[in-house]
RNA sequence: GCGGGCGUAGCUCAGUGGUAGAGCGUCAGCCUUCCAAGCUGAACGUCAGGGGUUCAAGUCCCCUCGCCCGCUCCA
């Protein structure tokens, strides 16, 4: 890891935010390499999800796969994240109990004590009110000290070794309380005013879901459709680490498609475009669609998830997860597709009261003109989400490669659809006419291509060196004017990857590198 | 959050309390007809930052920041 971070730093891929200043704990800053890959990587989403999703395949409904696009604020109303738990979960303090893993909002937890307050060496037992822990702790709690009282945990002297958290059985599970301010916030206007606090989006989901019903009731979309969005989100980690991959600032790639609710199929359906098989279509087209920009092979896979792994309201997630490495052996997620019933949108009606119903007028009694009364239902959602930045640094990881038996070890090895550097122009030496050669058919390239990456081109030292260059820049192609293109007009091609070389026409340069590059 | 390691040129790293170094890379020139070749020269340092001890600190002490590793945690 070691060795990548400092090529990404020596050849203008990735730098420390601020580094002149000491650099800030989770933030990096691409260099022109980086910023191009990144670039290309978006383009190649917006390309395969938005423009031709799925590749032109139809979806398991036999039907073309419907993709829009929007693009919606870092900054949201704050009542987003309200409804979408991100401020409940995260704004206030939490203990968290190792046995069972259930978290608890610290000035919710309390505790019954004997009536005398002095447990001496006997276990103690924490509830939360209202919940299910309170009656049963209170029995238990009863049975050993008979008369009991509640206090407050954070009344009780740390740590809770004898404290029996609400849903376990052993005393001494809970943690110390911890603020997990997982989201940045700032505060809107000119005057700093603390009731007007906002946050910083920690996804951007969030931005589909709240604009969903304006997509449908303004662009002819119907479900099963989908949304996509990339785009910065924020959380404030409590550990970043590991280079990129967990960044306190990090770019998100995320679609919302929407499917029709099970109770709602007819015929057919309930057996082809259930919610669960829109679920393993996306499932299984992310996973090719990794493949396809260069993440074959075995440090790629596709991980479900065990049935006690799932957020309440999902039914099925599984991770696309890339050997980086520093999980090795172990992976890291690239991308998260769940299938989250109706949880969000259900939310979002509840909490601003506005419905978020689609109106189906595929479906419902048949009219005596033979069309359909039409039904309303809140959709369901498959939830493709993608990191970027992630998806960036396993892109690097897998480019980089050492073959000691090359005059050049280190190169990066990246599909040519990614690569920042798409094709090199080299006179073999500065003279004999060869530069000016190179020059035409540089700007040739440059305008047919340019628009998709950089077409260099380099006279200076010899050509080792800048074959070299190239190779640590990830360039697949370099094409070379030598003496005999000044007799045949042929130049050679040099494969990155191998080093070969073949002789092609100069005037076949273009089509070649258009080929490669999928166009 | 805890523990460990590290921080000196763009990169990799030497550097015993006494003048800031090497290799590679970069740049310029020469040379060069296919793989970091050779020759000549040049530029590039808040020694992570701040404070302290000392006649003198890259070096010793304290604090801070950042990166890496392990543990913990992880929508």
């Amino acid at each position: 890891m070691d060795a990548i971070m400092s090529l990404c730093k020596r050849r203008g891929f990735v730098y420390q935010t601020s580094e002149i200043y000491g650099g800030i704990n989770g933030f990096w800053d691409y260099g022109p390499l980086g910023t191009l890959l990144k670039r290309n990587l978006r383009e190649a989403w917006v390309q395969d999800v938005v423009m031709n999703p799925c590749w032109g395949r139809n979806g398991p409904d036999g039907q073309p796969v419907e993709m829009v696009m929007v693009d919606t604020r870092i900054i949201q109303h704050p009542k987003v994240w309200k409804a979408s738990g991100h401020v409940d979960g995260f704004n206030d303090p939490m203990v968290d109990c190792r046995e069972t893993r259930g978290r608890y909002r610290y000035d919710h937890v309390q505790v019954f004590v004997p009536a005398s307050g002095d447990a001496g060496d006997k276990p103690t037992f924490a509830y939360v009110g209202d919940q299910p822990s309170e009656a049963k702790q209170r029995k238990k709690a009863e049975k050993t000290f008979g008369q009991v009282k509640s206090v407050a945990l954070s009344s009780l002297p740390q740590p809770w070794d004898r404290v029996i958290a609400p849903d376990a059985e052993k005393p001494g599970s809970l943690t110390e309380p911890r603020m997990f301010n997982l989201m940045f916030d700032t505060v809107p206007g000119a005057i700093r005013d603390e009731a007007n606090k906002a946050y910083l989006r920690p996804e951007t989901a969030q931005g589909i879901f709240v604009q969903a019903k304006n997509v449908w009731d303004t662009n002819r979309v119907r479900v099963p459709f989908g949304i996509a969005q990339t785009g910065p989100s924020f959380r404030n980690e409590v550990t970043p680490r590991n280079f990129t991959f967990r960044s306190r600032e990090f770019e998100q790639m995320e679609i919302e498609f929407f499917v029709v609710p099970p109770e709602h199929l007819e015929g057919e359906e309930k057996t082809k475009s259930d919610p669960m098989d829109w679920y393993r279509f996306f499932r299984d087209w992310r996973m090719e669609w990794w493949k396809s920009i260069g993440l074959g092979g075995e440090n790629l896979i596709l991980r479900e998830h065990e049935k006690d792994e799932l957020a309440h309201y999902s039914q099925a997630t599984s991770d696309i997860e890339y050997r980086f490495p520093f999980t090795s052996p172990g992976f890291g997620e690239l991308e998260g597709i769940a299938y989250r019933g109706n949880f969000d949108l259900t939310q979002h009606q509840k909490h601003s009261g506005t419905k978020l119903e689609f109106r189906d007028t595929t479906r419902g009694d048949v009219l005596p003109n033979g069309s359909r009364r039409g039904v309303a239902y809140i959709p369901h959602v498959i939830e493709p989400s993608a990191g970027l930045d992630r998806g960036v640094l396993a892109l690097l990881c897998e480019a980089y490669t050492i073959d000691p038996a090359r005059p050049s070890p280190e190169f990066m090895k990246f599909h040519p659809r990614v690569a920042p550097i798409k094709a090199a122009v080299f006179p073999l030496v500065d003279k004999d006419g060869m530069p000016e050669v190179a020059a035409k058919l540089h700007a040739e390239l440059k305008k047919k291509f340019g628009h998709l990456g950089m077409i260099e081109t380099d006279a200076k030292q010899s050509i080792g060196k800048r074959y070299a260059r190239m190779d640590e820049a990830g360039c697949p192609f370099c094409f070379t004017v030598d003496g005999d293109t000044l007799k045949d007009q042929t130049v050679t091609v040099r494969d990155r990857d191998t080093g070969a070389q073949q002789r092609i026409a100069m005037d076949k340069v273009a089509a070649f590198v258009g080929e490669k590059l999928g166009l």
